[in-house]
DNA sequence: TATGAATGAGTTTTCATTCAT
DNA sequence: TATGAATGAAAACTCATTCAT
């Protein structure tokens, strides 16, 4: 049961209140708690009697969408075509992350309440992907595996904060150019060097 | 006069006190209008007497920021490459708005305070600029100019919210790889269809 | 029945639930509703089915605390030597309430939901009690039937107060020198004159 | 100046807000910081800004009552009279702690943040006050020093507690009958041992 | 009838904004 | 005019009390 689920369970079981939960959740920061709650459809108490507190319910949905990416990540690293492999997780990765700010600060390490381990193990899943693409020269190998969250998650972060997805599919376009400058062959090599993530 | 320059005039002459005043507003939500004052060099009293609200100031700050990429973009439409013209305008933005959320969420219009005027130029520039470079073959042209702040903004917000500087040139790899993609010829064809902004 | 029994009454029956319930409920202030029903071993819902509210429960404690000692004093009125009495009647109420500010509280007429009538009688036998003893010529006559629930009070409320119980048997001293103080002779009179018990 | 004074520094300088806050802040536990505020004819606001924390008012109270009695207590070493000293010296201590439930829990060290060196102050003059007396042979020597403060406490504790002053000067008989029991010569021992006091 | 989930008023504390000096 | 003290509307969180099961 996910945190989110947790929230409303039981009590009042209007259809549409989890995606309202889960918008707010995804939010972050700047929601408050009596907001969250009204939009549950459940009072502040029964808010803290499920939550702990409102850091605690934001960490949870960060944990839950970061375990799915890796899951995901996990079903795709079993595909013949690494470059359509990695095409699709970013595809995912973008999709799952576009209305979250905070998992797309937390993949490139800057959410303090992020969960470390799940963290490491998206990374690990990427960093295979990037790998494959590029010994099958369907990747320019100037790009280095760390560069590829930054991109998501900048697609990500961008779409979220932007608030894109009102214009329908807008990150799917700017998803598609980007990963075509990922496309080898390279048309000139990039600037500085490749990012650490700690 | 700018907006910072009036919250400082008569006052201390700092030579550093503006920076630091524009580097406090364009952090935006988080910053406390006594902190804005504090780093000004004066009351908050005077900051209420020479600035509407802190929100008010923030505007401001927006509103100079568009402006002074406005100005530059004007500069390069003298420019004899426009595929380079446009490379040169998107560093611009991006560098100078990498610090700043605010500005790029008001460049595709989420930013309830953002004035609307200067956005237009904006984009009115940004649209002569990819139309340019599309005409002169250097430029995919299935990707229509709306796309392009969206790109931008993505890198820009991106970098600002993921705190990127403190990785040194990030954001460059990443603006590199998608004006890369972004580079005629066409890999494949885009999915949807160009982006309205408003 | 008393209070106490009437919340425990058909649940679980622990020998040591009762006195839990007592000692929580003697706490008063600061003891939430959920506690009192979890040491009492019911739900917060059979706890609010069998005691009006909070309030009502360490009022009821209270009101069976005095009745306790109504029913200690009567059986001292029987005693032959006076003096012994009422030093008797002292100890026992200070035992009584060591553990328990609220009846102190009441016996002097600050706490509002004190049940009058016990109170009364509580009085009534301290005034008889008081009186044999000053007729015995064992007690200082300076000193007014109404000065002694202050001085007794006041060593209830402070051991309560002040934990003393973990000190071993602190209050036992101190009561001993109040009864020093007020035995015959009297070594000077009182200043001031007797307080009324409204 | 005074933690109640800084409370109350400029702004409405109604002349019984100092007593209200006094009368407030001493009430300690069970009183809203809000409920301070207004008492002091203040707005939330101010109460913040010129105190801290709603604790850190209390524990301020308290320390200044302590140190005011200490001063007493050095002015009193120089009486002639031992006995004498020690009775007006457990006139001051109650009359100025007769209202603070507070100082009076510190006195025996049972107030978490009452500051320990202060209280060790006060319990070294109590404890040559009770050798002077003692050594004059004014006193009852089964009394130990440590006594005392417990005496004085719950006279002290019981008065606020009871609201006593109400009723007007009920604590200062209650006092002199404890005095007359501290009185030498012994007329029995007393049970039990001295109190430590940690 | 017994239960404990739901509720919302109340508590501490912060911060944008106003206003007396 | 410049200042910063004063203000009170929120925000996170707790707890006495109610009510659906």
């Amino acid at each position: 049961m996910t945190a989110v689920e947790a929230l409303l369970e039981g009590g009042h079981p209007r259809a549409d209140a989890q995606r309202n939960v889960e918008r707010t959740a995804e939010a972050g920061t700047g929601v408050t708690a009596h907001e969250i709650a009204r939009r549950a459809g459940v009072g502040v108490g029964t808010f803290y009697r499920r939550v702990e507190s409102r850091e605690a319910l934001v960490a949870a949905v960060l944990a839950e969408l970061i375990a799915d990416a890796v899951a995901e990540a996990d079903r795709l690293l079993d595909s013949a075509d690494p470059w359509t492999a990695l095409c699709e997780f970013a595809v995912v990765f973008v999709r799952m992350r576009a209305a979250n700010v905070a998992v797309s600060e937390a993949v490139v390490g800057q959410c303090g309440f992020a969960p470390d381990d799940a963290l490491t193990h998206l990374r690990e899943r990427l960093h295979v992907l990037v790998e494959r693409a590029q010994e099958a020269g369907a990747m320019r190998t100037d790009i280095a595996w760390q560069d590829v969250p930054f991109l998501l998650a900048s697609v990500a972060t961008g779409t979220a904060t932007l608030g894109l997805q009102a214009t329908g599919q807008q990150w799917e376009r700017n998803l598609r150019i980007i990963l075509d400058g990922m496309r080898a062959p390279s048309p000139c090599p990039l600037p500085g060097k490749a990012p650490s993530l700690s």
